[in-house]
DNA sequence: CCGGTTCTTTGATCCATATCAAGCAATGGC
DNA sequence: GCCATTGCTTGATATGGATCAAAGAACCGG
């Protein structure tokens, strides 16, 4: 790894009572979020101002329209971002794991609601000590812009998906971009862990409860995918998935 | 206007003899792109690094897959930015006006295809170079980064259009769309000039082309819209057109 | 461990939009 | 200015997924 890590380097372990200002030196997912582009001494001005909190299932972490006060890093369980219309209908626009971070906002307000799925970990920057920091740090601007690029790049994916895609189609990509997603975080790319129900997936996919569950059942039928116990499902036949995905 | 501009302020004319060098100058949409980031000075830098090309209707600009060498910035007519599946299935990601921005990549490669639909005028900058601009003005880094985040709401938005909304209301939304852009690029809010054809259309907003075409003779039958010579549609009636992209 | 709540699955039916099929209108090359 | 091509509209029919309905299955608080 590029990135100087003294008290790995030296085995040891990190000490609290010295180093209080580092929680972000311990943090599982570092090396995935906007902090991944600092150093350690660095980290240390990030770690200034930011505020971990933990958010329970069904919390709202913060709403539509709110003005966009802080920039959030979610550091462990699942969230997810959503828009709504008038009549209730909504769109889930993303989940969330940990390193990934939400809260980038145009005219001052958030452009979505959060809400937490699992009980969830979670980083809280104020916005303009983080710009301040942003200027200081031009790395980090970088970071931010790349990690936006990236999700540009999966919201067109997803554009794709929504407005081409039938529904196995659709399924069958969420079900791979979750195993991709999990190995980023160095967890096994099967089985998968679920976390979210299936009206949660079908207002991702664009699609209702009972689509979502009859073509769950369909992929299980055809032994591609296997339900397991704790929201898991286990991937039996990847190549298979893929070629569904793809339209194939 | 806060940025400073000699040659209009003492009314004299920009001398092509004289500013060889500055294509940017006179761009007409320069206070809308990256360039806005930039005053007239750091515009030099800039001018030495762009290639202006200009495309045919139907003319590929780059392809799904390229190797990204290019930033572009379109200062005249249209461009549509797709993604494909293997059956010959389209998604529309995106129509480009004037003074919007395209070829950002994910691991080096462009995630989209970039089509003219009109002809179009473009400013080429070669990545590397840009890259090293970045980072001597970060200005137009914020500039950069702050284009982004605005695509990934719009980008969200439309996620939202196609998961969630009716034909009806999807139509709507893009009509209203083409109008406020319009604006932004200082052209009359009303009528709206539709460059692009009801396919287009259908794969922007995943309908087909009949039900692109049903649909506007829907809302024309309803009095909502006029289509008038060129392209143009005129909408006779904003509020209304308003609720149904709301879903009211 | 029990009863209630919530989530998931399955079934029957419906409907918005796709598909298939012409006819019609605009556009462009010669 | 005419024909060929392409794009747009309209009509008839089909269908994937929505909706309505209800029976399991998992979960949870006491």
């Amino acid at each position: 790894m590029s990135v100087s890590r003294p008290f790995a380097a030296d085995n040891r372990q990190p000490d609290p009572a010295v180093q209080p200002m580092h929680p972000c030196g311990a943090c599982p997912v570092r090396s995935l979020s906007i902090c991944a582009a600092l150093d350690y001494h660095e980290l240390d001005h990030l770690a200034e101002i930011v505020i971990a909190k933990n958010h329970q299932p069904h919390q709202t972490i913060f709403a539509e329209g709110d003005e966009a006060t802080d920039l959030f890093n979610v550091t462990g369980g699942t969230v997810m971002l959503y828009k709504l219309l008038a009549d209730g209908r909504r769109q889930i626009t993303g989940f969330l794991f940990g390193g990934d971070f939400m809260g980038l906002s145009v005219g001052g307000v958030y452009a979505y609601s959060a809400e937490a799925i699992t009980p969830v970990s979670i980083c809280r920057f104020p916005r303009k000590r983080m710009e301040q920091m942003l200027d200081d740090f031009p790395k980090m601007q970088r970071r931010l812009f790349s990690m936006a690029s990236n999700e540009l790049a999966s919201a067109q994916d997803q554009m794709l998906l929504l407005g081409r895609k039938t529904a196995k189609e659709k399924l069958a990509s969420f079900l791979l971009n979750l195993s991709r997603r999990a190995v980023r975080r160095g967890q096994p790319d099967n089985p998968i862990t679920v976390p979210m129900g299936r009206a949660d997936i079908g207002d991702y996919l664009g699609l209702t409860t009972e689509t979502v569950s009859r073509t769950v059942t369909q992929l299980k039928t055809a032994s591609i995918i296997r339900l397991l116990d704790g929201h898991k499902i286990q991937i039996v036949d990847r190549e298979a998935l893929e070629d569904i995905a793809e339209g194939l």
